[in-house]
DNA sequence: CCATCAATATAAAACGTTTTACATGATAAA
DNA sequence: TTTATCATGTAAAACGTTTTATATTGATGG
């Protein structure tokens, strides 16, 4: 009585085809010196069994298992998804799977995820945040030659690389575009300054109005919270200022949603009297009226890099290059703009 | 040379302990009959190497890999996410890993992944829907015995267990809520009647009058689609009839925000001229002006609950009950009902 | 016709565990 | 004292593969 799912073995193959189990092991793997008349009652064998091999048993020869452990901070954050799925996109396109893991941001959990996943012999390792505050240090773990990326995260971690967004692009992106369509006095609403992202954003905008020969007024730059209600009050205010605004760009979408609420309040345009970009690029944007011309995370790329840099370093056996991968956002036209 | 991550075995262990691997195999296992003074020397060896079992070595005896494998049809799906929480938590308490799979709702693409999966070994199968319209079959694939059980989605299968939210007690606790505090007129906003679940929910709000003697008045029920805008139309559409509705109960949180947008247009205040309610629980109710009353899908429950059934099968051994099980919806009290 | 070589096939060892079967010595029961 | 029982320990087999080393065959070339 076996207690696999599998009951059939190479062995049974082997057996029904008349051949050795080396020589079945050969066809599996396509290695040479195997005749063609062998391989045909191999494959025959196989197909009449409905034989799967045993990946387990393999990867104990071969020292791979092809498989990945991802370590979230925070599974049901906004933007993790889009991350996960492009990691999985990567891994399972080059035969990989790979384990989800929840730490709820808890370093104690993260340690006993790595010890698992470290136990159950995967290959590398993601660790994703999903806010991505400040730096984090390595895991408080040996991991023992298991290579590992940091995935929208920076790191104090200098042996290994690290994916995250390019913040001061996507800050540059949307101020230009509000500049190139004519307007003269943009509001740029931000998120908490204890986000890294926040400060690059800022750049981005300040490095854009530069570049148009725009000055930079402090008195249109607010920071507040990356929710709705932070946006409407301080659009609310805003629009107080003795020459208000012609355009607002604001550091997230949830943001934008709320400045448009208080543009409406008191009779403002959207775009016209006022345009609006947001940033993100979450659902919701699109089903605003107007639908908003937003920023967007390429988080389903960075997933993506993220799987393949650590592919890359596993299959080819390369050192790990301990860069920084800043992955260009992209603008999303909508009709808040115009 | 070696090529996995622990290069330090069992064996080394016993070498530093003076014992044979067997002993050190029964200290890690609690296994009876071995003196305190050898396991007090396997344990220190084991702390100086650091070492750790090799689980995927450990499971070709057992024929145990303390594996799921998770196959999702959208995993950036608005539910998704919550069930994957709530599976990984179950898994992970019971010291399961989970493998993630996206089939984009390919079926040759899932076939795929339950071919990896069972070459993996996984215990068990979890088959997750991100947006359950209509019924589904069983995989197309042997499963060799490997329990499945099917989450968020109806299935014809009749050897697994299914795990999906009570739409009918939803509905029904959302309109008796309203009910309670006093409302005469309800109004239905409903979603495309192709998903099962708008069938059920309007059932729930039926039964609600039909128990609290309110007459059902056809022209309060609309059926829409899922987003804002439909939300907002119908609403509009509703305003007009001779007697309007005093609250709307809409099927969605989405539809609910684009009536809470119509409402507000024609000057209405929510919730006293009309009382509003959504379904769902998804993140931007809670940021509306007011905050939105909900019915809350048990999504998170719902993995948990797959999870579970799938587990207890797996270490029990017991067969598996090919039941169907309803989880109970809970209503979110916020500011746009009283 | 013999030596060399390549192609094909297999037996056996290995991967790192667990488990089974057996050996030893000590203790309890008769 | 003898016997049965039990606790402790280990050698070796097993899990399902891959890989290494070796054997067999047939062909090639001198």
């Amino acid at each position: 009585m076996r207690k696999t799912s599998s009951a059939v073995t190479i062995r049974d193959v082997a057996q029904l085809a008349g051949v050795s189990p080396a020589t079945v092991s050969k066809v599996l793997n396509d290695a040479p010196h195997v005749s063609s008349d062998a391989r045909g009652r191999v494959l025959d064998a196989v197909e009449k069994l409905q034989f799967r091999p045993n990946t387990i048993a393999r990867s104990m020869k071969k020292g791979r298992t092809h498989t990945l452990g991802l370590i979230t901070d925070d599974i049901e954050g906004v933007f993790t998804m889009s991350m996960m799925r492009g990691v999985e996109e990567a891994a399972s396109k080059q035969g990989f799977s790979v384990f989800l893991c929840n730490s709820y941001g808890d370093m104690e959990r993260e340690r006993e995820h790595l010890d698992v996943l470290l136990s159950k012999q995967v290959d590398g390792i993601i660790l994703l945040s999903g806010y991505r505050v400040r730096p984090r240090g390595a895991p408080a773990i040996r991991l023992g030659g298991v290579p590992v990326v940091y995935l929208y995260q920076y790191t104090h971690d200098t042996t290994a690389p690290c994916v995250i967004p390019d913040d001061f692009g996507g800050g540059y992106l949307g101020t230009q575009h509000l500049i190139e369509i004519g307007r003269q006095r943009i509001a740029f609403l931000n998120g908490p300054t204890d986000y890294e992202a926040t400060h690059h954003r800022l750049d981005g905008y300040r490095q854009a109005l530069l570049d148009a020969n725009l000055p930079f007024d402090p008195a249109l730059v607010q920071v507040g919270k990356w929710h709705e209600d932070s946006g409407y009050q301080l659009t609310r205010q805003l629009l107080t200022l003795p020459t208000p605004p012609d355009a607002i760009f604001c550091a997230s979408d949830s943001i934008a949603i709320g400045a448009l609420d208080a543009l409406h309040e008191v009779g403002l345009n959207v775009p016209n009297d006022v345009s609006l970009v947001g940033f993100d690029n979450r659902v919701p944007a699109a089903y605003q009226r107007p639908p908003l011309t937003t920023v967007a995370l390429p988080l389903y790329e960075m997933g993506i890099l993220a799987g393949e840099l650590l592919l890359s370093v596993i299959v080819t056996g390369a050192p790990l290059q301990a860069e920084l991968h800043k992955v260009p956002c992209y603008l999303i036209l909508r009709e808040s703009t115009a």
